[in-house]
DNA sequence: CCATCCATAGAACGCGTTTACTGTCCGGAG
DNA sequence: CTCCGGACAGTAAACGCGTTCTATGGATGG
């Protein structure tokens, strides 16, 4: 399809008349596109030629004023915008970054999305954005066509499967990448186990679950159910070891009736809890893998007439907006979401000016995450619930 | 700062040696990227001219399944990665679509985006994603930057100021935009009053408020406050519109002070809902311009002890997530967010194709709502609420 | 053996950017 | 009152990289 339109679009324009700039276009049809008016066409009207035009666009070697101020003329008069293409070709940056999500409503991503647009648009660049829906052949996709667009960063955002051939791919995608002038970066996901030039903005995932999972222990919770999460993913696979290695600290042994993963969705925390709520292993608090499943559970909790807190307590992970609009309000983990995408962002934009000491290719960050207490969390009740 | 940067970059670079491709660059700095391979390098190793090569990249030209692979295979061994920019110089559709909305995080905008991110995805389209934060310059600026990107379509969501130079501006950008083959799509807001090429996709906002205050009627209710949404913006006036046209219908008369606008923040419904329980006129139900709007009333209500839906009834608009977490869940409207986002991107790209019969530039769809009856409205209680 | 068709090559083209270079005009030196 | 260095303005032309039109060599078919 591609193809036939712009064969079609193409064929008719360029026959006869080859210096001629353009004169038989202009009465093809009626309401149709003039060609657009270009440098030339600019230089032309202003009685200049293209180089002062492109400086005057640039500003970036003086011009007499009085020329300046023809060619601006020009350009209003002609309707003239310049050619982000041509300029790009000629060797100036696209101002472009790219940045590959699995889901743009989910929240998680999009206030990371925030954070690389808004990062983006202090440096005038402007932002592609792709979703994946969690497949990483998309994902890799993406990546090519960011690549082909010769986007100055591609940042690839969340947990990423522990497939081996996949890594292998993006380690190579890495180093095309590299090589020309573009930097892959990592947000929310470590580091490549094959070396290759990548940046990484991560989050203390496991300080953070190790964190909660803590102050449950610390109200007196023995029995937690860990709920919900791909069980590849990397993100998964942090929190729980957070999750275990403070059970641990604590002298708890590990039940592995007590560890549900599954998924990132709601609909995954309301049906496995209300299973488990009927016929599961006994547990006094909930540590939902993120808050969206932590919403899911609290609505099966509340449909099988259980109280938060008092009869279950509950905790989720990511703190985005859902954990205050619960009801009770969610005590759950904080992630510096915005502020990992404008990282990212400049990790891989700051890294691109100073092309001499190449050295740092590899930049890092890793941002911090802290617990947000609010009522979702209390002592367990005397009794421990039986099912 | 763009200029400094640009120059920085590109300084450094073409000095002497003009015809060698490049030999001297390679052993410049050391992990520094060595030249990308070009079609010529492709076409150099497979044997072939570079005609050739790009046939084989566009699959829109016979050619000889040996010479196919050979040039797949050097492709594959260089590493080569088309030039989008190259491309798109030569004619070839840049294959993106932007999208112009006020805020990603927000739910209403998001889903379009979602809708727009899909349809785009179909046509292997990428999509250039901005955020202007409500304001119009930045809005007009960030048309300009996607006009020089050549986007296919550029889609601006979300309701617009009723200011007459801005819409001036969006009209010339919209020629400006058309001339050029691409299209300019008003996606959630009315037609510009000036004529322009423009395509749009509407949803009946004024049917949905109409509805869902004659839902509230028909309760009974006779006392409704309308709450938040900016004056000036489109959204405002058509849902207010609608909500004054159902009170009409049933001749109640308007009070003013019953007209409570402001912004669409959670923040502003909880602040002036607790002010107008506290200090304000009388009624028995609250039409928040928004969900947002209305789970900030609706903590503002739980707050001050008013209980959701016995002693007061509460609907939003927009029908996003959070009308499900609240509690009472809440009725609101629906509006098709993602399918108008898929749309808006149907609309400009398939009008694109055939460029013959340009007569339908100005494409254009209306798409319906409906309210979504949960459990936040009920009959108004017997004692109205005295302050 | 010529008419066709096919695969492929050669070259023009699209559009800014930038380098190398020319022509101007200034002030100060001689 | 010339003459020279240099700051300034501006220009022609090369360049970046695919795409596609036109042309050509060769093979197949009649």
């Amino acid at each position: 399809m591609n193809d036939t339109t712009a064969q079609a679009i193409n064929s008719a324009s360029p026959h006869s008349d080859n210096q001629g700039v353009g004169r038989m276009r202009r009465q093809s049809s009626a309401a149709d596109g003039q060609r657009r008016a270009t440098v030339t066409d600019v230089a032309r009207l202003a009685g200049v030629s293209t180089a002062t035009v492109s400086r005057v666009l640039n500003r970036n070697y003086p011009v007499a004023t009085a020329t300046r101020e023809r060619v601006e003329e020009a350009m209003r008069e002609l309707g003239y915008v310049v050619n982000a293409h041509a300029r790009a070709l000629a060797g100036v940056s696209g101002r472009t970054v790219g940045i590959i999500v699995s889901e743009v409503i989910d929240p998680f991503y999009a206030y990371i999305a925030r954070g690389v647009e808004r990062e983006a648009a202090l440096g005038d660049r402007l932002c592609l954005v792709c979703c994946t829906q969690g497949d990483p052949q998309r994902e890799l996709a993406f990546i090519e066509l960011m690549h082909e667009r010769r986007a100055d960063a591609v940042i690839v955002v969340g947990g990423s499967f522990a497939d081996r051939s996949y890594t292998t791919e993006l380690a190579r995608r890495a180093r095309e990448l590299d090589a020309g002038g573009s930097k892959l970066v990592l947000c929310g996901r470590p580091p490549l186990d094959e070396p290759a030039p990548t940046a990484s903005v991560e989050y203390d995932n496991e300080g953070g679950a190790f964190a909660i999972t803590d102050h449950l222990l610390a109200q007196g919770h023995e029995r937690i159910l860990y709920l919900g999460g791909p069980p590849a993913l990397s993100t998964t696979r942090e929190r729980l070891a957070g999750h275990r290695r403070a059970l641990e600290l604590r002298g708890i042994a590990r039940d592995p009736e007590l560890e549900q993963l599954g998924s990132f969705s709601r609909a995954f925390g309301r049906r496995r809890m209300a299973e488990l709520l009927k016929e599961g292993p006994e547990f006094t608090a909930v540590f939902a893998a993120n808050d969206i499943v932590a919403a899911g559970a609290a609505q099966a909790l509340e449909e099988a007439g259980v109280r938060v807190p008092q009869d279950m307590s509950l905790v989720g992970y990511d703190d985005i907006p859902v954990a205050q609009e619960l009801r009770p309000r969610l005590t759950t983990v904080h992630i510096p979401l915005e502020e990992m995408g404008r990282q990212a962002v400049r990790l891989a934009v700051s890294g691109g000016d100073e092309d001499d000491w190449r050295e740092q290719t590899t930049g890092a960050v890793r941002l911090g995450t802290h617990i947000v207490v609010r009522d979702s969390v209390a002592a367990p009740s005397k009794h421990a619930r039986r099912v």
